[in-house]
DNA sequence: GTCTATAAGTGGATAGAC
DNA sequence: GTCTATCCACTTATAGAC
């Protein structure tokens, strides 16, 4: 194949945006870095070799994603400060700030999945990690407290589980789960709508 | 080998509890069905010739958990109703169950293993059915209704999460990450860092 | 009912050319 | 900076003996 030739860190952002999107997918291990290259428009050991293993490529994907979240939340908080938005709304605006990502982009998927690999050493650790550094945002910086962190990641959980689940797929077919969408995500529901239908 | 010769009806029961902690633990794609067969103290060939495929397998593993998840809230509920609970108490009489279940065996990892599944048509679509059963039961037959149920499967797949994790590996490390999982626990803490220590 | 042996396929990683 | 070729380890599944 005759790929283009363009400069090593452009190239590890389209790799990283294609892992992104194929992990957040399948998940760590019913990935392959060949579905990676073949997302990203080129050969699978070029993959490998940019990043060392597939193991590195995927923690660097949930580093990223990890900060882009972060990033977010932190700019949404800003956002709500010069709204002199209060306790209750500020956690609404955080929520639909966190929508906003679903539709973004592959940042959410990927995190999701990191969650589920508790039992790794590494990418376990650095799951946790993660987790432990978004509640204390929500906690702390936003000022939701115990309570409000606490049930907010509750939210965020039941979406993450919807999107995995593709919920939205029944979302025509069956009114139970239009119900449970719709419920769970608020006046965003599109944006579930459409993360569900891009990833096919 | 030489493994003491047993009914097949029994023998389908233990390889099926050993690939619902297998599967649980690393899920579909991370496991391997000799990891099971290890687990079951058997033969990696025994596995898939008694289930056919390690997909047959899984799903095996799914529909039991689904079965024996729904099984218990609907004992649950009798109970209730032998109480007299109602509304607000009887949500929290269900999640005590959940937790329970959390204990008692290895039905919810494998469920949440499923729920990242999305996009394995025949898992999938087998998953979403099952959240959609636990769904209904929640609105309808505990009567929590829209809001009630939608609540509780957040906090669900909160603790599902948590676990998948294993953040209550931090539990006395780091006092934020006992923070959360007391709030996400309740009064049932000492389930959740039994499983999370009983995986290793 | 259960095993051993093994075929067939897949996937991560390395070597080296261009 | 990127590819082709290829190795080797691992995994599912089948065949057939006991």
């Amino acid at each position: 194949m005759k790929t283009e030739r363009i400069p090593a860190a452009e190239r590890r952002e389209q790799i990283l945006d294609a892992a992104a999107r194929v992990f957040g997918e399948r998940g760590y291990a019913g990935s392959t870095t060949d579905q990676v290259a073949q997302a990203a428009g080129i050969s699978q050991p070029y993959v490998v070799r940019m990043f060392g293993s597939k193991e590195k490529l995927f923690n660097e994907v949930l580093d990223r994603a990890a900060g882009q979240l972060e990033t977010l939340f932190r700019e949404t908080l800003a956002e709500a400060e010069r709204r002199k938005l209060s306790g209750a709304s500020r956690k609404e605006f955080l929520g639909l700030a966190y929508l906003d990502l679903v539709e973004q982009g592959h940042i959410v998927l990927p995190l999701m999945q990191a969650f589920l690999l508790g039992h790794d050493p590494a990418i376990g650790a650095n799951a946790r990690e993660g987790f432990l550094r978004v509640y204390r945002l929500l906690r702390d910086e936003a000022g939701l407290g115990v309570d409000g962190a606490t049930e907010f990641l509750a939210g965020g959980m039941l979406i993450n589980t919807l999107l995995t689940m593709r919920m939205a797929e029944l979302y025509d077919a069956d009114p139970d789960a239009r119900e449970l969408v719709d419920r769970a995500c608020g006046s965003k529901v599109e944006i579930m709508l459409d993360a569900t239908r891009a990833g096919r």
